[in-house]
RNA sequence: GGGCGAUUAGCUCAGCUGGUUAGAGCGUCUGUUUUACACACAGAAGGUCACAGGUUCGAGCCCUGUAUCGCCCACCA
């Protein structure tokens, strides 16, 4: 042994840098494999496929949280020795991008027809090969461990297969049709939208009051009208009916009267219908079933002609007569003022409703006519045998959305026969699921883009069917006939990402990925999707396979900015989260991102709590530099035996089971997707008890040591009191304990923080070579601690929490009198022997000296001291020239006021009977203690009292 | 019109199955070059848990109602 200090790593800088080391660790798992499952059979695989970022998008806080997540889950999985996969993937966003290109032509003054179809794909294709990489090497700086081998894309072979495959499945099974039927029509893109692609809007308008005359069976006008309440003058030129409730006794002798349409001309019935309420407007509708949903089902019901009269550009056709070829909006300015000079508007009063916009462009969708595909939701389908879904009980009868239904509700018996229920955390979205799929509505899947999954439909020039394949047919199925054309639609985006964890997984083949990792374990995305992705997955994945798609649903809250915005490009209030790893380290993000709120929860981005996150990075980053700068090179330290726990100090003990604690609070903690509360447990752990508390013990202990080795090297003779033999057992070495704590909160905080964990454990700061035994190669691949109970130990615990009081006390005298922080003065304690054992521990803490610890009251001082009185303790400070009479008494005058209120309050609950007899015994004897300790504590601070006069 | 969430310290938020005197980060105040860390350490101040009832031996937590804010869904033209 040498008396020279041990050399610190100087390749362990003073703070944790991370971008030194983030490039060069996330190349090494990578090359190193582990971010590909592991082969372990017998062990249940653990999947989660990464929902695909669009091709447009730049990586946003939304990605940084997704990808935390579930980064945290896989990593945690992983070192649980499972087989882990994480599939991550991109989406063709097919209307995003499809106006990303346009807009591109447009600057070049063409449009998509100029070019054609097939150069529009080209080009398409070339965007996407060029954006496709970008987009995840951002993800990765996040340190996402996804496996990018089996990376994927929603237009690749595979994918594109399994929605053909689906396509004709649910074809031929009568749950997809084409139709003539009232669709949201976005005259922006020129697409129709399904219903959750439109978003309601309150705009500020009108309410026009308009008059139809009244016609006798002639048409003769007889001069009385009729008034009818629009917000939509402009389709007045498609009204084809006027409807009144049946009960309302202002219409009731107009039933089966007609009307004329001003402008127009053409005659109305006027027919009685439920869906009218009387009380809005006039209590008379005018229906348009070509252009207003209600409107159609009133048309339905009564037989009533459609008109439609707006074009796909939202221009007026024909139908508008005088209005033909205007704009739908200019139309409605110049028919109102039409109507007024004609004398048909009674009035004109201001109104706010809610008006649909195409979520992608933000145009003023228009509901109109139009011949578009359709998956039907509610149908029945199938034998109506029980078959795989026996659970079901008689009478099931299935159908998309009631199968998705009963997977989320009841549970849904796959093909081996196991219930599997969908379950949602946090678990209040399963009631707006529900809620959902009970009033869905058929799903218009066909979009009049060219970018995306053509429809698998051909139609024949000759005989007019329709063939519908898999693979592209040369010919018509019925009559055979060359010449067949392609449907010229394609697929609502949302179709094939509905198949998404069956498509990345090899299906429809039966892959050996699909027979491993399906149904996937979790799905993790933003609540926002619920319907629009969610909710298709497990409608598609139960169709295509039986089976549920997974079987957790974790939704993860929105980031918002610092003032509680939702961030958005139109509000430029974005922030970008590479500049944030950037300024702050990805593990910071990372924490913050988990750490910062409640599990689903909306946060704000702040930086101040992402710096307390970096704080957090460097605190542990130093709590290793200081267990290894304790450590020679290549020594390796012992192993613990718990069989052996007496040979270990208390301070140890008490460490050890409070580790233990943590890592079952952690296990359990995360078995319930309460990621953040198990990120905070740790942090706590770590900063408030091993790093306050343990390493500073430690630190005294090793330089005890240190000092009785130097002795040791000059005589045989120690100053150390050898005679007490706490004395030699408090100075074992701590380091044994200290690597294997620090190992095992490295290892806890790894899928949180993985650059930081991995760069001490297996980086520069190599604690894996201080390892008793020989470890994993690398952090990420080394096992999560899993929860024991061979250290739990509460009598170590009951010593230390005392030690911590006693200190803590003194710390606050000293504050309180005014006691210079670096004097160090003699101190008396009044308490149990077992201290004695810590007197070392207490005087470096609390820095004091000499301390005495003694049995008795009487013997400690009475004059001029400062006295704090604890459960089972009393702290007595002589301070001779700082005492102050006054001050002392006030001080324990505030002391006995707390002690007597807690005696008070304990009592007054002890002599509730009703407490005693029905609280459970262990809360009636924790209440028992707490009063006897109060009660001690309130005798010392009178008997103090009493001694000061 | 339905549904959901939030309301806790100056600010931003945790708080599990109802069980000590309700916690954290930031901020504030007072100290500290204490041999891992000033990205730190020690100490302190700061709360009628939105409001009103109820259930319970016991409520921040459960129930009912109210208020305010936010979000989602919905065919009142």
């Amino acid at each position: 042994m040498t008396s020279e200090p041990t050399p610190k790593r100087e390749e362990m800088p003073k703070a944790f840098n991370p971008a030194l080391v983030e490039a060069s660790l996330y190349s090494r798992w990578q090359a190193s494999g582990a971010f590909a499952p592991r082969e372990a059979p017998g062990e249940e695989p653990y999947t989660i496929i990464m929902p695909p970022p669009n091709l447009t998008g730049e990586l946003h806080l939304g990605h940084a949280m997704m990808d935390t997540v579930e980064d945290i889950l896989i990593r945690w999985r992983r070192m649980q020795g499972r087989p882990a996969l994480w599939l991550p993937g991109v989406d063709h966003a097919a209307i995003a991008v499809h106006t990303l290109i346009e807009r591109q032509l447009a600057e070049e003054g063409l449009t998509r027809h100029d070019i054609g179809r097939e150069a529009f794909l080209e080009r398409t294709w070339q965007f996407v090969n060029a954006n496709r990489a970008r987009i995840f090497e951002q993800h990765k700086r996040l340190g996402i461990s996804a496996d990018w081998s089996r990376e994927s894309f929603t237009m690749d072979p595979g994918p594109a297969k399994a929605v053909r495959t689906i396509f004709v499945d649910l074809y031929e099974k009568g749950l997809i049709y084409r139709g003539n039927r009232l669709i949201n029509w976005c005259p922006g893109c020129q697409s129709a939208l399904s219903d959750l692609e439109v978003d309601h809007e309150d705009v500020a308008s009108f309410l026009w009051h308009v008059r139809y005359p009244l016609i006798d069976e002639q048409g003769q006008a007889t001069g009385d009208y009729i008034t009818i309440a629009t917000t939509r003058p402009e389709t007045i030129v498609a009204d084809t009916a006027i409807a009144v409730h049946p009960d309302d006794p202002r219409y009731r002798h107009l039933h089966g009267q007609r009307a004329r349409l001003p402008i127009i001309g053409r005659e109305l019935p006027i027919v009685p219908d439920e869906a009218i309420d009387p009380e809005f407007g006039s209590g008379a509708l005018k229906v348009t079933p070509g252009h207003d949903p209600t409107d159609f089902e009133i048309g339905e019901r009564h037989g009533l002609p459609v008109v439609s009269a707006i074009n796909v550009d939202g221009t007026l056709n024909e139908e508008a007569g005088p209005y033909a070829g205007m704009d739908r909006f200019a139309a409605r300015e110049v028919l109102v003022r039409d109507l007024k000079e004609q004398g048909y508007l009674v009035k004109e009063e201001p109104h706010s409703h809610a008006v649909g916009h195409c979520s992608r462009c933000g145009s003023v969708v228009e509901p109109l006519i139009s011949e578009q595909w359709f998956v039907a939701m509610k149908q029945e389908y199938g034998d109506h045998e029980p078959g795989p879904s026996a659970g079901a009980g008689p009478g099931f009868r299935r159908s998309i959305a009631g199968d998705a239904l009963r997977a989320v509700r009841d549970g849904w018996v796959g093909p081996d026969g196991v219930k599997k229920q969908v379950r949602m955390v946090p678990e209040r979205h399963t009631k707006v699921y529900e809620n959902w799929l009970e009033n869905i509505r058929d799903w218009c899947i066909s979009r009049q883009i060219w970018w995306g999954h053509r429809i698998p439909v051909w139609y024949c020039d000759d005989c007019g069917e329709m063939t519908v394949a898999i693979e592209d047919p040369s010919r018509c199925v019925h009559c055979a006939s060359e010449s067949v054309r392609q449907d010229e639609d394609t697929l609502d985006t949302w179709f094939s990402s509905a198949l998404w964890p069956l498509s990345t997984l090899g299906w429809p083949e039966e892959t050996d990925d699909l027979r491993s990792f399906y149904p996937t374990s979790v799905m993790e995305t933003n609540y926002d999707i619920i319907f629009l992705w969610v909710a298709r997955m497990i409608m598609m994945g139960i169709f295509a396979r039986d089976d549920v798609p997974f079987e957790h649903v974790y939704f993860h809250g929105t980031v918002r900015d610092d003032q509680g915005q939702r961030m958005s490009k139109s509000k430029n209030n974005g922030v970008d989260p590479l500049l944030l790893t950037h300024r702050y380290g990805s593990d910071a993000v990372r924490f913050k991102l988990i750490t910062a709120g409640g599990t689903g929860n909306d946060q704000r981005l702040e930086e101040p709590r992402i710096e307390a996150a970096r704080n957090f990075a460097n605190k542990l980053w130093n709590a290793a530099r200081f267990v290894l700068g304790d450590i020679e090179p290549g020594q390796r330290v012992q192993a613990l035996d718990p069989s052996d726990r007496a040979s270990l100090a208390a301070a140890d003990r008490w460490i050890l089971s409070r580790l233990e604690r943590v890592v079952g609070d952690v296990d359990r903690l995360l078995e319930r997707f309460e990621l953040g509360e198990a990120g905070r447990t740790v942090h706590d752990f770590v900063w408030d008890e091993l790093c306050d508390w343990y390493l500073e013990i430690a630190k005294i202990r090793l330089r005890e040591q240190a000092s009785a080795d130097r002795d040791g090297d000059r005589s045989e003779g120690s100053h150390l009191p050898q005679a007490n033999p706490e004395r030699v057992q408090n100075n074992q070495s701590p380091l044994p304990v200290l690597v294997y704590v620090l190992d095992s909160c490295l290892r806890l905080l790894h899928p949180f923080m993985p650059y930081v964990t991995e760069e001490i454990w297996s980086g520069s700061g190599d604690l894996r070579s201080h390892l008793p035994e020989d470890a994993a190669a690398s952090l990420i691949v080394a096992t999560y601690p899993r929860p024991a109970q061979v250290w739990r130990d509460e009598a170590a615990e009951r010593e230390l929490g005392a030690v911590m009081s006693v200190v803590r006390a003194v710390r606050n005298l000293r504050r309180e009198r005014g006691i210079d922080a670096g004097r160090r003065l003699e101190a008396y304690v009044v308490g149990d022997e077992t201290l004695q054992r810590h007197a070392a521990t207490i005087e470096a803490l609390a820095r004091v000296g000499p301390l005495h610890i003694v049995a008795e009251r009487s013997a400690a001082p009475a004059d001029s001291v400062a006295t704090a009185v604890l459960d089972d303790a009393q702290i007595i400070l002589p301070i001779a020239s700082l005492f102050d009479f006054a001050a002392e008494r006030e001080n324990l005058e505030k002391q006995r006021a707390q002690a007597s209120a807690d005696v008070e309050r304990l009592e007054k609950q002890l002599a509730n009977e009703s407490f005693t007899a029905r609280a459970p015994a262990a809360v009636v004897e924790e209440a028992r203690e707490r009063l006897a300790a109060a009660a001690s504590r309130l005798a010392g601070v009178e008997a103090r009292l009493a001694e000061l006069g």
